[in-house]
DNA sequence: CCTCAATATGTAATTTTATTACACTTTAGG
DNA sequence: CCTAAAGTGTAATAAAATTACATATTGAGG
């Protein structure tokens, strides 16, 4: 590592101070003046393709500073300031500016965002499970997939639709949960959950069965389909043998799918199943998790009441385990 | 803001250096001692988590101070250590402690970890669903939960249970999954997951089936039990028919239980469920990612040739979906 | 070529921030 | 109730970052 030149006459020891006139702090808006202006940026853009893309129009200094930061990134937010500005072959005050003219407020919040920018390139990539991938690999990655998912779905949530879906389950008479496939564990579980609110619920997994229950569908009645792809054939025609009755509609499904068309309100998940070869992971979960929102909401919904129902169901299986140790 | 509590008699004036002795930098080994030790924690492992997970071993004060982190990790990584203490109600010493006993050299080393761990942008302290929460709250909170739990099982994932789960379930002739209540459901899921590898799968939610189911098993058949709690009395005593004949025992459930220890192999989990009031909602979501390991886990360990079979089973739906647009 | 203004860059002082040494406090075991 | 060990705070010191200002460099007109 040969980076320091020493360029400069070194001028120690001149022993006057330099400092004569009462310190002035710099205006915010003439520091904002000299921001390099980075076309299409948002705010969590990725810092260094920023730099790379600016390099060109920077002079000397800053060159070598983004040279120093962009071939050591990892090293540099180590660094102090003036380890970088060695390593750039620059005074401290340059590396500082540099800073400044890339949009943070000083040296440290640089450090933090260049960490930060280092960071989401690597873990934002889901990868799929490789043929050749060990235990010390593939389990990371799906949970990593997972948790990814689940992160853009929970940023993408259609509240509104909840919101209604909410609505109409807690005024519900009768809820029966369709799904096929995956979505029908799906449903056992929506089942397992909303049975406890005094509702009648019923889960059906036979496409027959569907249609007889549509068929006898009448208001009060709320039919929730569950289908990834909204594409199922039974399931549509199901759904819209329930339309001809007073009985209501709502699924979880893809937006813009046949069945979120034919229903009267639709929870529109947009799960990309792209990194998935065979199976529908990442989608179902965020099903679950969505109708975990559903059984809260209406939980706050039915108020205070409802608590000391739950709390004597969760106590009628008591008696049916084994007393914790301790 | 009252944090600050003069309990010392001042001592300041005494115009005497308090310090004699030739500085003499702390031994790695010595910091190292003190480390918070996370088990199975691994390089990239997410600090936040880790946070969370050390808390209950911490400290008055440090307990302080990674609750002021854990609450607003953001604004943690933005401030000086002067602000995170005060915002914590201790001494910036205590702070700087803090950083060290996780591994930082110091507290700018230590923001640094945490705006990285910060990328994913989860809220890491599992805040509870309040009565007043709205619609703008408590989907988030949900989620935030489940990807908190998710994070925190990936980070101590039992590898090796996994492994030798996977090894029992490629070899197995049979395969049973037995479940109740929530863990229907994932039982459910598992059945699907795993039929589509030319194995005989079985799932069942009925306690008098399981104990005939369990009372037929011979050598080649693997139980597979699935229980948050392992506290399930009919459960467990199904476990222990099995464990007369010559069928596996393996279970997916909580650490030293009384299912764990009458199964052969034990996939242990432990997701908190404390911030849930009534149904277990991370926990499940865990169990399903693990079984979708497994199933991965056999995918792999089939190799290229399991690949074609897959593919014909997912295109044996395709004709039961309407066409996708475009 | 030189001059002068504009820009760029460095030096040293200053301020801010972090770390250390050590003293006081609390806690747990005898 | 005492004592040792662990915990926590204060004040001093060290480190780092930022600032003001000086010097150097560049380049356009004379």
């Amino acid at each position: 590592m040969f980076y320091y030149k020493k360029n400069y006459k070194i001028v120690r020891g001149e022993g006057k101070s330099r400092r004569a006139a009462p310190v002035s702090r710099e205006q915010p808006g003439q520091t904002e003046q000299n921001r390099v202006r980075v076309e299409t940026m948002d705010q969590d853009s990725n810092l260094l393709s920023e730099l790379s893309a600016a390099l060109p129009e920077l002079n000397k200094s800053e060159t070598k500073v983004a040279r120093a930061i962009l071939e050591e990134p990892e090293t540099a937010t180590r660094s102090s300031i003036a380890v970088l500005a060695a390593a750039a072959g620059v005074s401290e005050p340059s590396v500082n500016r540099f800073c400044k003219k890339f949009g943070a407020t000083g040296f440290p919040d640089f450090k933090l965002k260049l960490a930060r920018s280092l960071v989401s390139g690597v873990r934002y990539i889901s990868r799929a499970v490789e043929m050749d991938d060990g235990i010390g690999t593939y389990p990371k990655k799906l949970f990593d997939n997972t948790i990814t998912a689940l992160i853009l779905a929970r940023d993408k949530l259609p509240l509104a639709a909840i919101e209604g879906a909410v609505e109409y389950l807690a005024q519900a008479r009768q809820i029966y949960f369709l799904g096929l496939g995956t979505s029908a564990a799906v449903a056992h579980d929506a089942e397992h959950k909303f049975f406890r609110f005094k509702v009648p619920v019923t889960t059906c997994t036979d496409p027959l069965m569907h249609r007889m229950l549509a068929a006898g569908g009448g208001a009060g009645d709320v039919f929730f389909f569950i289908s990834h792809t909204g594409r199922t054939e039974t399931l549509v025609e199901t759904a819209q043998l329930v339309r001809n009755t007073e009985a209501t509609v709502v699924s979880l499904t893809a937006e813009g799918s046949p069945l979120a068309d034919a229903s009267h309100l639709s929870i529109d998940l947009s799960v990309s199943e792209n990194t998935e070869e065979y199976l529908p992971m990442a989608s179902r979960i965020v099903q679950l998790v969505v109708l975990d929102v559903l059984a809260t909401g209406m939980t706050l919904q039915r108020g205070e009441s409802i608590l000391p129902h739950l709390a004597r169901i969760k106590d009628s299986l008591k008696s049916t385990r084994f007393p914790s140790k301790g």
